[in-house]
DNA sequence: TTATAAACCTAAAACGTTTTCGAAATAAAT
DNA sequence: ATTTATTTCGAAAACGTTTTAGGTTTATAA
């Protein structure tokens, strides 16, 4: 069934046909209403593909999470996948793995697809940004989330890391605490970088002297770092009254150790984590944690697309925003 | 871009220069590798929405999960992300959030994007299949997986529940113990059945009475539910050793509501779920569950369709199979 | 030299829409 | 009755590719 089979069955033209398809108003009411009819009698749709081609606009959107069994990422694409059927976009989803090659790989399919954005986090690896370039060469609307190049001129929907750290190790010190382990993340992402910030500047409004023999990295982020790290600061005799994880794996990994060493949480140390994954909840004692709102960052990615698009159409200049979702504290038992 | 620019710019026709991006032999060594450099010189890609207007293939497949922010799925959906990537095939994900009306609405927004294939579990309130058969109707290649009407000719790629629930059990029976409570999922749908009947045929083979009253309703789902059911059983006097629950969120219910009555764990009452989820391993005690391979599902699930792609283009008889995934049986501290 | 085969190339149609521009039909105004 | 305005319609081009069917050139054989 196509447009021009209607339009043979009811003898009008292709284009009477298409103009009411697409609400145009110059086509009589008695005419419009016969091709309604028509169309919903044998379920018609028209074909996305050939309007594509003459339109160039594919209603479809690429997403590129770093890891897709994450919690945090899998709620941003629940928010992307939210927003974008409410406008009827498809969304197509790629993983980089952290790795640049893919990445890159990724982009120039989605480009070639002709998909009228891409939403990307810059794997760990990705230092030369050309291809995030050509993105914007090719006329399609990007927008950057969470890892981001501040050097590349697109929209961006950001979490604070600073200030959610800041806020993690506030409650800790508020809590009465004054040796808080931070047990951070690689030393390049920004988003790792951020966090030790903030946790320093919590310390540092509160007069608490900067101790470098507490802060240790876990490069992997996974519980089994929690729990070594919190063991070799324990073999050395460091003593710590609280423990700020940059991820809840770690959290998890340090209450682990504590729990094991009877020390009591929150008591003698209190534990903190990041992200609100599901589980941080579920485990005993549950795990104090930073909320990220990965459904709203994720919605609020596809809107500011959906922004981009239309000013785009409109024909006027298009203006490129930072959107810094806040997170919220999440005060559990282990804090 | 286009093969026209191409073909103005080296004065051949838009014919050869297709014939050399499409390997065709009959263009001669010369004027290929001049049409090969020009295309690298210019990284020209060839417009895909134009070449699926004409081919009628879109290379690109649609996933209908349940629920994206669940491990299972999240396994399937990388295992399929896995496989489409190394076959050149974009994949748009769509949730049905297990309403029959947005599956619906799904379908048949995939359909008229003229994708090549439609995955799709299910949704629990789906009776209706008429919009499934449509699928098929409109030629394009359906594979059914996990939650799956046995009444639609497709392939078919799942789980034997029944098998593993009676692994499951079994299991917690050759640890000693004989009343052993089923806590399992909504009436309806046939994973939920099937977990009950492999737990009752568990207990039928090793000759232990089946006891109604130890089997209870869990129709969310969540750990809540697990708590309470194990709650209301001990206010009642029932006694009982073991636990099976149906979904490894609800076995973590009951683990808490254990620990919080200090029974002990798995001396007095020994607990195994479903799914291994991540968290499951990550608690303490640490529990007892059927892993189900998500990435293999995910991965057979497109592997499958590869095939059904290759018959029809070579004008086979396209061939329906069904995949049974085998489970395994993961054991840890609460059993 | 001429006939035949092989190698190389191209014109043109087709895929199914959207949209411009002008034509035809009808209504309104003079 | 004529002009003008308004409404309704349709022809045709365009989007960028693939592929058929045939045409032209070159090589081979007689």
């Amino acid at each position: 069934m196509t447009l021009k089979r209607i339009s043979k069955a009811l003898g009008v033209s292709i284009t009477t046909v298409s103009k009411v398809l697409n609400n145009y108003g110059d086509v009589s009411d008695s005419t419009r209403q016969r091709v309604l009819d028509y169309v919903k009698k044998t379920g018609f749709t028209p074909n996305s593909i050939a309007a594509s081609l003459r339109t160039k606009e594919s209603k479809i959107v690429g997403l590129i999470l770093p890891d897709v069994n994450h919690y945090f990422f899998n709620n941003i694409l629940q928010g992307v996948l939210n927003s974008a059927e409410k406008a009827g976009y498809l969304v197509v989803v790629l993983t980089s793995k952290e790795s640049y090659e893919l990445e890159k790989k990724h982009v120039e399919r989605l480009l070639n697809q002709k998909v009228d954005g891409i939403f990307i986090s810059l794997s760990e690896e990705t230092y030369n940004t050309q291809h995030i370039s050509s993105i914007i060469d090719s006329n399609v609307i990007l927008i950057q989330y969470d890892k981001i190049s501040k050097l590349i001129d697109s929209s961006k929907v950001v979490i604070d890391d600073r200030e959610a750290a800041y806020l993690a190790t506030q409650h800790l010190i508020d809590q009465g605490k004054k040796r808080i382990v931070h047990l951070r993340g690689p030393l390049i992402p920004q988003v790792a970088i951020d966090r030790f910030l903030g946790y320093k500047s919590a310390l540092e409004v509160s007069g608490i002297p900067f101790d470098r023999s507490l802060v240790l990295t876990c490069p992997n982020g996974d519980d089994e770092e929690g729990f070594n790290q919190l063991k070799s600061l324990h073999e050395k005799n460091i003593s710590f009254d609280g423990v700020f994880a940059y991820a809840d794996l770690v959290a998890v990994g340090a209450l682990r150790y504590l729990k094991r060493k009877k020390i009591k949480i929150p008591h003698d140390v209190a534990v903190i984590g990041f992200s609100n994954w599901m589980l941080s909840e579920k485990i005993t004692p549950s795990l104090s944690t930073i909320d990220q709102p990965g459904i709203l960052m994720g919605e609020q990615i596809f809107e500011q697309f959906a922004r981009e698009r239309l000013q785009k159409v409109s024909g006027n200049p298009v203006q490129y925003q930072t959107k810094i979702i806040p997170t919220n504290l999440v005060v559990r038992e282990s804090s």
